[in-house]
DNA sequence: TGCGGCTATTG
DNA sequence: CACAATAGCCGCAG
């Protein structure tokens, strides 16, 4: 383990053995130390946050092991606030109101530091000013910063033991501190995707890229007319629901609202109906996923690049903006591998029941993961066809209580009892605004604001919202876990086939390789899949599978 | 100008 | 419209 410190403008420096040994490092230096230390030596890097690995990653460093102190202090007590002094202050058990910066004015006088190179006060609180952007660092206070953080890391494996099962917790750690490298690579790297296939695309439904606002502006009203000649309120407000509505009543159609599932159950009532369904798809490209949307976030190197986050706040996914994780199905033709390339894409099949099956360590449900599809023994057993059985277990995770999988979960309750007590746990923590944890020690905060008299009709409406909220979390987190632990371990291998991962997708890989290598590397996936399954859960009883092909565009793949 | 509501897309 | 997310536009309050 070795800590690096980089802070622009001042310098940097490195500390090992949880901070013996340390050194500074000139500015300019750093990028070229650093390539040669990770050349011979691989260590695992301690670094504050991403801010340090995305600098060596613009200095053109690629390290392959980390230790993220924000990362990991996200998964030990949940939440965002990871700034260093409030870790060190968590990790000693310090009240949470931490120092600020004293204002000087009339009444106040700066008072010297006698210890000016000394981080840490005698209160045990870190000095607040070492966190502000204008402090003067040098060299001695960068050695101590980065000895601070070997320090810090090495607190963190303590306390991550006491919440995690001792052998698990520091390879899951090292998943999520890996998961900030990859997020790093991914918003620098970005996703390949050919410009003229995807303006092609935005062009079949919304017409040519129109050169003025007034071009754009006739080319909308166009589309609104389209919907619009078929009623007789030539100046309704399509993009307005209150209005649509009107529109809908003059046709003779009353609806709730005007969402698509609706609208589709009386398509043939009017064919004013049919165009405003068109009209959505047309008017979700031009407003979101048009030609405005390439220009800010295509590169004219043929890179999609959105911000990647390793953590959402929620139950720990990955998160991704630009449209990455919401991309339409129809602009997935576009997505298309560079020249001499191919992509492997891998998604987990029925992650969260497995998931579920693991972290509960419910025995028949495990039983039902020995197979491809596992929703069909689970069927069996409750003696259901397959669709119930899916929508009942689904149901569970997620919460539902009525229609068509209430039925169904009754049977459930029965056949997997171990699987139903965990997830009703869980449920009833959310329910009265209690922590939980989840299987791979990420804490997911549950004390959610205004709870009010117990007993009427919205708190319980509430209470019962943030208890399907714990249930999914802790299923829905730990498949994150899973889902990271899998993608790191591809990280690592896959750069012996020169091979990147350019896209991750909650329960999907896709990774972008010279195409001599393709079988190779989808091979590989399923390699990382059982290795991730070895290291990550508590046994292997529960089976995970993938569906793994080699491509040359995103949409290619079969399911 | 910020926020909740509505709507869309995805896993 | 079960769970999660990002994102755009509208109306309304300040």
């Amino acid at each position: 383990m070795l800590a690096l410190v980089i802070v622009p403008g001042a310098g940097a420096a490195i500390a090992f053995d949880g901070g013996r040994h340390s050194w500074p490092i000139a500015e300019g230096v750093v990028g070229d130390l650093a390539r040669r230390i990770e050349a011979e030596l691989r260590p695992r890097w301690i670094v504050w946050d991403r801010a340090t690995s995305t600098q060596l990653l613009h200095d053109g460093v690629r390290v392959s092991k980390c230790w993220d102190i924000a990362a990991v202090q996200r998964l030990l007590v949940g939440g965002w606030r990871t700034d260093p002094a409030r870790v060190w202050a968590e990790l000693h058990g310090l009240p949470a109101e931490l120092p600020v910066v004293a204002e000087v004015d009339l009444f106040t006088v700066a008072v010297d530091d006698p210890d000016p190179d000394e981080p840490v006060r005698a209160d045990g609180y870190l000095k607040p000013e070492w966190l502000e952007r204008d402090f003067a660092w040098t060299s001695a206070r960068l050695v101590r910063w980065a000895e601070l953080a070997a320090q810090t890391a090495a607190l963190q494996i303590d306390a991550l033991a006491r919440v995690v099962d001792r052998r698990r917790a520091p390879s899951i750690a090292r998943a999520e501190s890996a998961a900030e490298l990859l997020c790093a690579e991914l918003s620098n790297d970005g996703l390949p995707m050919d410009r003229e296939a995807a303006e092609d695309i935005v062009s079949s439904f919304v017409g040519p890229r129109p050169r003025t606002e007034a071009e754009a502006a006739e080319m909308r009203r166009r589309r609104d007319t389209e919907v619009l000649r078929h009623a007789s309120m030539p100046n309704c407000d399509l993009r307005n629901p209150a209005q649509v509505k009107s529109l809908l009543r003059s046709i003779g159609v009353e609806l709730p609202d005007t969402r698509a599932r609706s609208l589709e159950s009386v398509r043939d009532s009017h064919p004013l109906v049919d165009a405003l369904l068109e009209w959505r798809k047309a008017e979700r490209i031009a407003t979101t996923f048009g030609y405005a949307w390439l220009d800010e976030h295509l590169g004219g190197d043929g890179r999609l690049r959105g911000t990647w986050t390793a953590c959402d706040g929620a139950a720990g996914r990955m998160t991704a903006s630009a449209g990455l994780h919401n991309m339409p199905a129809q602009l997935r033709p576009a997505v298309i591998a560079e020249r001499d390339h191919v992509f492997v894409r891998a998604d987990l099949g029925q992650i969260e029941p497995r998931i579920l099956a693991s972290v509960s360590g419910d025995r028949a449900l495990a039983a039902a993961t020995q197979r491809d599809d596992m929703y069909a023994p689970v069927a069996e057993q409750l003696g259901v066809d397959r669709a119930t059985a899916k929508v009942a277990v689904l149901g569970a995770m997620y919460g539902q209580t009525t229609g068509h999988g209430a039925a169904a979960l009754r049977g459930l309750e029965k056949a997997y009892p171990v699987a139903m007590r965990y997830l009703d746990e869980a449920d009833r923590s959310g329910q009265v605004g209690r922590d939980v944890r989840t299987d791979g020690g990420r804490l997911v905060r549950m004390a959610f604001t205004g709870r009010g008299e117990p007993g009427d009709r919205e708190s319980r409406s509430r209470a019962a919202a943030q208890g399907r909220y714990g249930r999914n979390a802790m299923v829905q987190g730990a498949a994150a876990e899973f889902f990271k632990v899998w993608a790191v371990t591809v990280r690592s291998r896959a750069g012996a086939f020169d091979a990147r991962i350019v896209l991750c997708l909650h329960d999907e890989l896709l990774v972008h390789v010279p195409s001599r290598h393709g079988q190779q590397v989808a091979d590989l996936l399923e390699q990382c899949l059982a290795e991730a399954a070895r290291h990550w859960a508590r046994d292997e009883s529960v089976r995970f599978v993938a569906d793994v092909s080699v491509i040359e565009r995103w949409s290619d793949s079969k399911s």
